[in-house]
DNA sequence: TCTGGGGTCCTAGGACCC
DNA sequence: TCTGGGGTCCTAGGACCC
């Protein structure tokens, strides 16, 4: 979608068309989330601080962000790509990865299908979005990147070095600052110059991953399919305080109302949570995490509020305020999930003695032949601590 | 008017196990 | 005879994305 957040906020707003519109927190320590193509033109960007965005364009409209109005039209314009392919992997709120390798029968060349996207959108939201075609995944965000804003590029994989080769480095998904300027500092400007490096080299420069990563890209080589299926790996809730504080009570407050949050959202998603984390900003803007791993899966508030506190008790202050705390769940289990782990405290109480019962009754609760995470069968813990250890 | 909030992925070291 | 090789799990920090 084209200014995703700007854009919902102009249906409600027609007067504010052709105007520069910025959506972020208006208050004084908020940064601009969104801002019409108006407003980038005097150099406004996302995540720009909204002081200096009022300095680049003093005369923009401001308007705080609608969340679940946000999160409406993106249901409604997935909906819209969900009749075109099952094969959808939404990447963000206002973006989205569609297959349409089996659709060109019925719906015609990529061209066609995705001018038909655009129109349905366009007349069902009143939205404008931009759409690349290719053969892979990457370069077709590269694409439509570079078709927007209302815009449509579709790159025939013959031409994908063409397309891709002269672009800057930073044009590549997974390059960022750091990155760019690390490779700039090596002499490496386009895809062309990544392209023509040894894998090795760049291993060293960027990391292992990192490096081999960026060098099959730059062939326009991405084995990554389209991939319908979303695992959640965490869930946190943070926020900035409006005034940078060292108070504790007023620390321990805000981590029990984020704790409930977070826990609230494991339930609604059926999710329970083994490793609690709390995140610290100073007012430096130095960031700590803390961290810890919890003998049984929890989804109550009670039981992530007393972990992040602890963590919380454990920091050091001294004379240093904080300017942010959160609260993060990590290593969610499905209730599925938890239900095998349970199977040792099961074992325990039936006199179960070895791994070789445990696995009859997993088989007897979830078929045989059904795959469950080795680590749910593998509390070696407990397996070493029954009541017959030679088992 | 300095720098939000939601996330994912990678690296690296250390404890621990067989 | 200064001590292998295969792993997993946990923690912390940081780059990156929208």
């Amino acid at each position: 979608m084209d200014a995703f957040f700007a854009s919902v906020e102009l249906l409600d707003h027609p007067e504010l068309r052709g105007k520069p519109v910025i959506v972020g927190g208006a208050s004084g320590r908020g940064v601009v989330t969104s801002a019409t193509y108006e407003a980038r033109a005097y150099g406004v960007r996302s995540a720009m601080s909204m002081g200096r965005a009022m300095q680049l364009c003093p005369k923009a409209v401001i308007l705080p962000p609608h969340g679940a109005k946000y999160s409406e039209y993106s249901r409604r314009v997935m909906s819209i790509f969900r009749d075109v392919t099952p094969l959808v992997q939404p990447l963000s709120i206002d973006e989205a990865f569609l297959d349409v390798a089996g659709a060109r029968r019925l719906l015609g060349s990529p061209l066609v299908i995705a001018r038909s996207i655009r129109a349905r959108v366009l007349s069902e939201t009143g939205l404008t979005c931009s759409i690349g075609a290719a053969s892979t995944k990457f370069v077709a965000k590269l694409a439509s990147t570079r078709s927007k804003p209302d815009g449509l590029l579709v790159i025939p994989k013959a031409r994908t070095l063409d397309f891709l080769h002269p672009l800057p480095v930073d044009a590549l998904w997974g390059v960022g600052k750091v990155s760019a300027e690390n490779l700039h500092r090596h002499g490496l400007h386009t895809v062309r110059d990544l392209a023509n490096t040894p894998p090795d080299t760049l291993r060293k420069w960027l990391g292992n991953a990192a490096g081999s990563h960026l060098h099959e890209l730059s062939w326009g080589r991405d084995p990554r399919h389209v991939d319908t299926r979303h695992i959640e790996k965490s869930v946190g809730h943070e926020n900035t305080f409006s005034h940078d504080t060292a108070d504790r009570d007023t620390l321990r407050r805000e981590l029990l109302d984020q704790s409930e949050r977070v826990a609230v959202r494991l339930r609604r998603g059926g999710w329970e949570s083994r490793t609690i984390s709390i995140k610290l900003r100073y007012s430096d803007f130095t960031t700590i995490t803390r961290a810890r791993t919890i003998a049984e899966p929890t989804d109550v508030a009670r039981r992530i509020y007393e972990t992040t506190t602890a963590l919380l008790d454990e920091q050091e202050l001294g004379d240093k305020r904080i300017r942010l705390i959160g609260v993060r769940a990590e290593q969610l289990v499905h209730a599925g999930e938890r239900d095998s782990l349970s199977l040792w405290d099961e074992a325990d109480n039936d006199g179960w003695r070895d791994a070789e019962q445990v696995m009859d009754a997993a088989t007897e609760r979830f078929g045989r032949g059904a795959i469950l995470p080795a680590r749910l069968l593998g509390r070696r813990d407990r397996l070493y601590d029954t009541k017959a250890p030679e088992a």
